[in-house]
DNA sequence: CACGGCTCGATTGTCAACAATATCCGGATG
DNA sequence: CATCCGGATATTGTTGACAATCGAGCCGTG
C-alpha cells in the first residue's frame, strides 16, 4: 500500500513540490489515515517526500548532482562491501533468482522497456545486498534504491538498454566463480558507468 | 520523546538484542502507542532498532567492520560534497554556532566527558551539512550519524580527547577562509583517522 | 493604503478501543 | 516419547474521534 505511493512518486505521477494530505490519500487507498502516516514516513526515509510538523509532506525531486556525487558514490561503497561478503553465501536458489532478473531484463530489453528493466535491475542488486548478512549496508541501500530508481526512470539514461543486460549476465557468471577480484572488478565498472566524474582526488 | 529513546540506545541503556513493546514504551514515556510507534519508524530509519511485521521491534548493534567499511565510508562522501557546497554559503551566525560547539568540546574535553564531546562534535558537522542546501545529502547524515555516535560512545576511540578539540577547531578557520582545497585536505584527514584501512584500490 | 491582530477552515498530532496476527504451551495421537 | 494440532495470551496493526497547530483572509487602526 506504501508502494502504491511509492509507484506514483517514482514513476513520475507526482511531480516534486506536490502536497499529499493525509486524508485524502487514506480515501483514496481505501484506508484510514494511521497506515497513510507509516507510508509517508516511509517515503520520507527514502528520500521521496520531505515532511514539517504539523505542514504536511511534499514530494521532493532528485538533483542530478545529488545522484552523482552523493547516491552513486553511497552505493558503490555499499555494494562493493556487501558484493564481496555475500560471495560465500550465495546459495543456488539466489543464483536461480538473480537468473530470473536478468531473463526479466532481456524480456524488458527487448520491448524497451524501461521501466521493468530498472525493476529488474535494482532487484538483482537487492538479491546480492539481502544476502551479504549485513544489516546497515542493506538498510541503506533500501533507503537509497529508490530514489536512483527514480532518477532513472525520469532521467531514462541514453546507455543502450542490451548493454544492461549484458552487464547483469557478465556479473552473474562472476558471482558465480565466487572469485572477489573478477566480481569487484565488473562491479566496479558496471556501476562506475553511470558516474560520470568519479571526485577521488587522485596522486 | 523519539529523543529520550535514541538517548538511551545511544548511550548503551538498552543492550542490542533487547525488545522493545510498544504498550511498555507507551506508559513509561507517558504517552499512547502512537507516537511511540513513530519514533520506532524513525530509530530503525537510524538503524538503532530493526522492526518486523507484527513481531515488534529489537534494538541493533553496530559491527566495527560495519562502521569502518560502510558508515565512515558514507560519511567521507557526505561530507567531502556538503562542505564544498556549504562553504559559500556559511554566514556569521552559522561560524557562532560551530564556535559554540567548538567551546562545548573544550569544556568536555577539560572533564574527559566523552558523551559531551561527541554531541558536539557530530552538531559541528550537522551545522555545515544543514547549510549546504543538499536535501538528501542531509537526509542521509540524519540517518548514518546516530549509529557513528552509538559507536563513538560503545567503543570510545582511544584517541586524545583534545585532539578532537584542535582539529576542529583547525576546521572552522579553515572554513572561514572558505577555500575548499584547505578544508576539504583538513576535512578528510579528519575523518580518516576513524577508518584505519581506506580499502580504495590503488594503481 | 500598509500593517498587526483575530477568527476560521484545513490539516496534522494524539488517543483509546477494536481487529488481526504471532508465539507459547498443553494435550491428543501416532 | 516425539510430534502435531488448537486454544490462550501477548503484541502489533487499524480505525474513528478529538485536540493542537498552522496559514489565509478579514477587519480595524494608524
Amino acid at each position: 500500500m506504501t508502494e502504491s505511493l511509492r509507484e506514483a512518486i517514482v514513476a513520475g505521477r507526482l511531480e516534486p513540490g506536490e502536497r499529499l494530505i493525509e486524508e485524502r490519500l487514506s480515501t483514496e487507498l481505501q484506508t484510514s489515515r494511521g497506515p497513510v502516516r507509516e507510508a509517508l514516513r516511509q517515503l520520507e526515509h527514502e528520500g521521496l517526500v520531505m515532511s514539517f510538523p504539523y505542514r504536511g509532506a511534499v514530494v521532493v525531486g532528485v538533483s542530478e548532482e545529488e545522484v552523482h556525487e552523493v547516491l552513486i558514490p553511497i552505493r558503490l561503497t555499499l555494494e562493493r562491501f556487501s558484493f564481496g561478503k555475500a560471495l560465500d553465501l550465495l546459495r543456488d536458489g539466489d543464483f536461480a533468482e538473480l537468473g530470473k532478473q536478468v531473463w526479466r531484463m532481456e524480456e524488458a530489453a527487448r520491448r524497451a522497456d524501461l521501466y521493468r528493466i530498472v525493476e529488474a535491475d535494482l532487484r538483482f542488486h537487492d538479491v546480492v545486498l539481502a544476502q551479504a548478512g549485513q544489516p546497515h549496508a542493506v538498510q541503506l541501500w533500501r533507503s537509497i534504491a529508490p530514489r536512483i530508481r527514480a532518477y532513472f526512470l525520469r532521467y531514462g539514461r541514453s546507455r543502450e538498454l542490451g548493454l544492461i543486460v549484458e552487464e547483469h549476465r557478465e556479473l552473474l557468471t562472476a558471482l558465480q566463480t565466487r572469485d572477489p577480484e573478477v566480481v569487484l572488478a565488473l562491479l566496479e565498472e558496471h556501476i562506475a558507468v553511470e558516474s560520470p566524474v568519479p571526485q577521488i582526488a587522485r596522486a
